[in-house]
DNA sequence: GTCTATAACGGGATAGAC
DNA sequence: GTCTATCCCGTTATAGAC
């Protein structure tokens, strides 16, 4: 038995093997710092290994990015689904979704991603993005649809529409909480837009 | 007399000198590409200018984009103004503002720096960002109070919360529209907020 | 699998000639 | 004012040892 190493105090390291860190590294980075501004050795830092360790996982910075990318977005939908398909009425399930807890400084880790250059440049990194936020607006529009179908919301409603609002609403919100470094702005747009559905609601 | 050198066709070449050139041909790439991913050399080449130049003109590439961006919110202002401030109903020009001709692909030249890793750590970057959304925010929400004075809308309805909820929508917007490439969905977005505004109007 | 060394390249700025 | 040469550094990747 060989003598193990105390592992150095680091953010990722919870037991995982080498490549698990470099992609829970590379989520985190992405989400903060965003793709063009991340750095191989950043990664490398940051989950507490080698260059080699790195290139042999993965072919470079991209490929790891895409898959931590798409475990990111996995994770943003189970969130949202967590929310849009509990139990409850329509208006209960998108406001849920509207106020879940979010860290709002840290913006929208799959939505900052669409004012990354090298990201609208490489398919394979936008797809995701793209993939994510049309399957949020299509669970969105099928919650209001039913909400509309239950008499809920006037049948006058766009159900599409609205759902590209919501999901705006969101994503606007985060960039004014960063702009203003202040997360009841985002609070403030989500609860505005709360307002306006009870407004409309039955 | 010395003889005119034809003007190389390039995009930045209407009659403005040296410094004009290299701050429009800044506030083109800051929109395009953000702050991070705009090096002095893209700068230059938009530009028609050489390194001499810049670093007469300017301390460096910080500096340009400094006064490049305050121009550009400076625009925007004028641009948003426009429409808040022109005669009509406050739902009108709520309205106005929210259907204002916008490029929705390219985002917004303010909003997309709130993803800029450096200009986040940047204060003299962050700022005019900061005062320009805030200041948008106050406009719309001073808007929207006139119109609860005037009777359009309820005087349940907070002011402050659904102006920040009007700008989140076009931000949002944006990044939705960008996300998947189809300026579309920054027009379902806002339409979905102006049968939202009129659901509640009297 | 992981390490270190190295390399090719570009970013950002400076120096001094013209 | 503008030009070119030069410099230092970080990024991204490859090579080959262990």
């Amino acid at each position: 038995m060989t003598t193990q190493q105390p592992v150095p105090s680091g953010t990722y390291n919870h037991g995982m093997d080498t490549r698990e860190r470099l992609l829970d590294a590379t989520e985190q980075l992405l989400w903060e710092r965003g793709y063009a501004a991340t750095s191989p050795k950043d990664i490398l830092v940051a989950a507490h290994a080698g260059q080699g360790s790195m290139y042999h996982h993965f072919s470079g910075k991209q490929e790891l990015a895409v898959e931590a990318l798409v475990h990111s977005t996995g994770q943003l939908r189970a969130e949202a689904a967590g929310a849009l398909q509990a139990p409850g009425t329509a208006l209960d399930r998108v406001e849920q979704y509207l106020r879940r807890q979010r860290d709002s400084l840290r913006g929208c880790r799959v939505g900052r991603m669409t004012y990354d250059p090298d990201v609208l440049a490489t398919p394979t990194l936008l797809q995701p993005v793209a993939d994510t936020l049309e399957w949020l607006v299509a669970e969105l529009e099928r919650v209001i649809e039913e909400g509309i179908a239950a008499g809920e919301f006037p049948g006058t409603v766009d159900a599409r529409q609205l759902a590209f609002t919501v999901a705006a609403v969101v994503q606007g919100g985060y960039v004014l909480a960063r702009a203003g470094q202040d997360a009841s702005a985002f609070d403030a747009a989500v609860e505005g837009a709360i307002g306006l559905l009870r407004g409309i609601a039955a």
